[in-house]
DNA sequence: ACGTTTCGCTACGGTAGCGTATTGTATAAG
DNA sequence: CTTATACAATACGCTACCGTAGCGAAACGT
């Protein structure tokens, strides 16, 4: 599961037509980018409409002309438009999955959008609106994960029961933990040894109850 | 492990001295719970003064002069003090887990604290003091994990060289993802799915690469 | 019953952000 | 070159919230 496309750090997040006026499209995307800088650094409360036309130098009317309700900003400035990362299974289940968590991981630890995440999860909490826009990224976020093990499933490689979603839960859920929950780093091997812990287990599942063979030492 | 105390819904959030004016003690506790209250529907925005002394009945004077800075009361209302689940380790290592795992995803589905979760993690990112209120709070919830991994090596129920801070990542990791991430639904027996795996990866744990075989079906 | 503390209430000046209107300028399209 | 459009800049009234001050009433400890 090489990845085959870099994730490119464009200024231009929008896709507008092309049959729009350059100077609006340098408006939006000018717009746009100092929202999400501004986001990053200070949250929510930071983002007024005076503190990013002050920073990002577009008039404050024309910021309203663009998007006559803030919030409309606020899901673009949510909403990316990175270029698609593309996996291409490999015959090697543990290297792909090893793989699409390790770029995961990465993001995690960037400052691309992990600092806004928490915002969007804010906002996503009491706004029907966000929440649709914060389950679309991160559903693109994961696909990588759930879309190889269905392709593991169908390539017999993991058992016909498997539940697709829970596994990328329980592949994905403690990265994001460690980012935003406990706010623990995400150590060198811990990649690769949660996708063996999972993987070993999903292989060998049996329920452990009772008192364990104390075979160790 | 079952659990020895149950998590009393007191309205007595604060541990106030004896020797406080039980006037003083009323308003705090009337501040804080009304706080806790604003944060969850409408989260940090809607959270003023002004709106939680109307909502409350209490003087905006009087939230002053208890909070000179308005930050103090959010850090307050976000420092529960909920009685301590105790956990008695059993010698059914699964079942301790479970057990201390169902009562997370009860948490996480209840609305005594997930709703606030989000806007302390939001607060956290910027601000040093959340982040240390809301790393106590997540240290708590997820200590009864973290300890009976540790009495597991001990027991050598488990591999002496099981790193029990990833583990515990492993387990309680998951089930914060599908609530405030993916926002999913922790579906029933999960809790049971997630353990199994995970322990059954821990004991049995194997690097996987390459071909797998295709042994199913 | 008493003095003290804390309270609720109202009022106040100050600030930040909102959303709109206006005006003159730069720039793209024809 | 001309015209239409988008722009920046400024000003404005408005609202919400801030944080403080002063007052009389109510509730506490003794």
């Amino acid at each position: 599961m090489r990845s085959s496309a870099g994730s490119s750090s464009s200024s231009l997040p929008l896709r507008s037509p092309s049959s729009e006026d350059p100077r609006v499209t340098r408006s939006k995307c000018t717009v746009i980018e100092t929202t999400r800088q501004i986001l990053k650094e200070k949250g929510f409360g930071g983002a007024t409409i005076e503190a990013i036309s002050a920073r990002s130098g577009v008039a404050k009317t024309t910021i309203y002309r663009h998007w006559p309700d803030p919030n409309l900003l606020m899901l673009d400035a949510f909403a990316f438009n990175r270029d698609r990362i593309l996996f291409v299974p490999t015959d090697d289940l543990r290297a792909d999955l090893c793989d699409g968590l390790r770029v995961l991981a990465n993001d995690l630890s960037s400052d691309e959008w992990a600092p806004l995440a928490p915002a969007m999860f804010e906002a996503s909490e009491r706004d029907a609106a966000f929440r649709k826009v914060s389950k679309r990224f991160m559903e693109e976020k994961r696909h990588p994960l759930s879309h190889r093990l269905t392709v593991g499933v169908e390539r017999n490689e993991l058992p016909p029961d498997t539940n697709v979603d829970l596994i990328a839960s329980m592949l994905a859920g403690p990265l994001f933990y460690r980012r935003l929950v406990s706010r623990q780093t995400i150590p060198k091997g811990f990649v690769e040894l949660l996708v063996d812990t999972v993987l070993s287990g999903v292989l060998t599942r049996q329920t452990l109850a009772g008192p364990l063979n104390k075979r160790f030492r």
